[in-house]
RNA sequence: GGUCCGUUGGAGAAGUGGUUUAACUCACAUGCCUUUCACGCAUGCAUGCACGGGUUCGAAUCCCGUACGGGCUACCA
């Protein structure tokens, strides 16, 4: 079989050799020890969580070494497209402050080794492939797809292995002439490999995160370059990883499975392989109760965006993926609060093993954590920055008066005390718990009975004065407990509660709920100074116009 | 079905043969502080490391088997 025919029946008209290619993307000029790695996402739909965890640990492999991060476009699936994905993409990334160093959009240049879109690079990976026909190495398929589940159902019949490979590769041996004849008549075809594994045969594997692992050799002939002339995920992968001189392909572990084929591909090609690491995938439980991983279609409320909705900080969701991403990230932290994540050493060997469950209580706890250590400044940047981006039509209501909202957020930040208060966890929470500086609504019901409350309300107004110091304020508060049949003194109240109706603390609720509609709330009186005096007495006596 | 990976409390996990009465963080519970909330503090929370065998003076840690969970098994990535 004159294999180099085949190859140029196949691939007639081809710019340039492989050489080629190698001369054009050398070896990269890079400090001993510096590491290259890629985001290589498939622009199908949003990104979620998992992506970002995996984006950062790329990010810190390679910027911590002194390398590169680039960012791949694996386009090769026209049929799963989504118009606006690469966009999405890189606009996610870019609120979490992940940053390449080149690829795809990356300004102002994308880089030495692209294209970095995989369908750009047709070309090239073409030519790859014609020089495994001309080497024996790949062969021309024209088995269709009904075919190929013919086939399949007739393996599942007997017990064998599904697949093409062996004996079920039909297409194996075609001579040069069925071939020819074949093109003639304009039928499609795809290009396989022609493997020559054997799966009896194991051996051990280095996966920098996983350990040792057993692999299998490949016997399948994998499809390389489809119909449309553009490659698998498998080939593309080789020939890329290679050429952009990647030194570790950090992927999911959903790709072990077919870790196999690759090593054949980079064999047959000739080239060095990479390290690998793959990750974990992160896990929800769904309804069922099962850990299942996560997935785009299923958990919308994962995708990157939802976050960027709600307005949770990035940062504070990039600490909580460092703490699933190395274990002794948080002790890390806890201990250096004040240091950037990227002080951290981090490495591929701390990382996680088996699946971690998606934990919104650790990413709250992490947030509060976080936002409570926010400047005056900072915080407000944080929000004019959600709200210009996600709320502009109320921007002028925040920011018109950013004496008011800073009053506002010194006592919700409690800023002033010994402690910081930790209430804020992402930003949408923050402008709804603000609300009720601007706008007056009864959220919560009054634990006694209206007649109760008016005369409460009643009296307290009577006393009320705005230029009343917290002390002076809680003392009348007091004044008419005690006249209500309220205990004025929490100590009294606990050794005989039966003695009274109730505390100072029901009074002072049912006040709280009058000016805030709330039970629960900061300081009230601060919150009164804040609010100023004819709002709240126009609040006051609102709700008394509500009780009637 | 085949194959690979995994299995330590409600969650993330440390621990790879002997100061482990299994660290740390989150969640949860109780108490203290407190006019509510939040903060803070204190205490509690695995009788045992999926299960069953084995090796050993000694095992969460080594070996074998089983179960369960997850991935892959496409001209998807």
């Amino acid at each position: 079989m004159d294999y180099q025919k085949l190859a140029d029946m196949l691939f007639p008209k081809l710019k340039h050799d492989c050489q080629y290619y190698f001369d054009k993307y050398p070896k990269r000029d890079l400090p001993k020890g510096a590491e290259v790695l890629r985001i290589a996402p498939s622009p199908t739909g949003f990104i979620h969580l998992g992506n970002l965890y995996g984006a950062l640990a790329d990010e810190r492999i390679a910027h911590q070494s002194g390398g590169v991060f680039y960012l791949r476009i694996e386009d090769t699936d026209s049929k799963r497209k989504v118009p606006g994905a690469v966009e999405a993409i890189i606009s996610s990334f870019d609120y979490f402050q992940i940053y390449f160093d080149e690829g795809a959009h990356h300004q102002p240049h994308e880089g030495n080794y692209g294209p970095y879109y995989q369908k750009q690079r047709k070309e090239i990976y073409q030519t790859f492939a014609k020089r495994l026909v001309s080497e024996g190495k790949a062969y021309p398929c024209f088995c269709s797809g009904k075919q190929l589940t013919e086939i399949r159902k007739q393996q599942k019949e007997i017990n064998e292995a599904t697949g093409y490979y062996g004996k079920w590769a039909s297409c194996r041996n075609l001579t040069l002439e069925e071939v020819k004849a074949r093109l003639e008549k304009k039928e499609k075809f795809v290009i396989r490999m022609r493997s020559t594994g054997n799966v009896e045969n194991q051996s051990i594997f280095h996966d920098e995160i996983k350990g040792d692992i057993t692999v299998r050799e490949n016997n399948q002939d994998v499809v390389i370059i489809k119909t449309d002339g553009i490659p698998t995920y498998h080939f593309a992968h080789a020939i890329d990883d290679t050429l952009m001189q990647t030194t570790i392909v950090l992927r999911g572990e959903e790709w072990l499975g077919t870790l196999p084929v690759h090593l054949e591909l980079f064999e047959m090609l000739g080239f060095k392989l990479p390290r690998y690491a793959h990750t974990t995938v992160l896990m929800k439980i769904d309804e069922t109760g099962t850990k299942r991983k996560l997935s785009k279609r299923k958990d919308p409320e994962l995708a990157l965006d939802y976050y960027r909705q709600l307005g949770y900080h990035p940062y504070a969701v990039k600490l909580y993926l460092m703490t699933l991403l190395n274990w002794n990230f948080e002790q890390w932290h806890l201990k250096n609060p004040d240091s950037h994540l990227e002080e951290f050493k981090f490495s591929l060997d701390k990382m996680g093993q088996s699946g971690a469950l998606f934990d919104l209580d650790k990413l709250h706890n992490i947030s509060k954590t976080y936002l409570s250590r926010l400047s005056l400044e900072e915080m407000k940047e944080f929000l004019k920055m959600y709200v210009s981006s996600q709320r502009e039509e109320q921007y002028d209501m925040y920011f018109k008066d950013e004496d008011y909202l800073e009053k506002i957020l010194t006592l919700g930040m409690g800023l002033k005390l010994r402690k910081r208060r930790k209430d804020y966890i992402y930003a949408s929470q923050i402008l709804k718990s603000i609300d009720l500086f601007y706008h007056h609504n009864k959220d919560d019901e009054f634990n006694c009975d209206n007649e109760t409350a008016r005369t409460l309300l009643t009296q307290f107004v009577e006393t009320y004065d705005y230029n009343d110091d917290n002390s002076a304020w809680f003392d009348k508060v007091k004044t008419v407990s005690a006249n209500n049949g309220y205990a004025a003194e929490m100590k009294d109240y606990k050794t005989n509660p039966e003695k009274y109706k109730g505390s100072v603390a029901d009074v002072s609720e049912v006040i709280r709920i009058a000016v805030t509609g709330r039970k629960n709330t900061p300081d009230l009186w601060t919150i009164m100074q804040i609010l100023g005096k004819e709002e709240v007495l126009n609040r006051i006596s609102n709700t008394l116009k509500e009780l009637d």
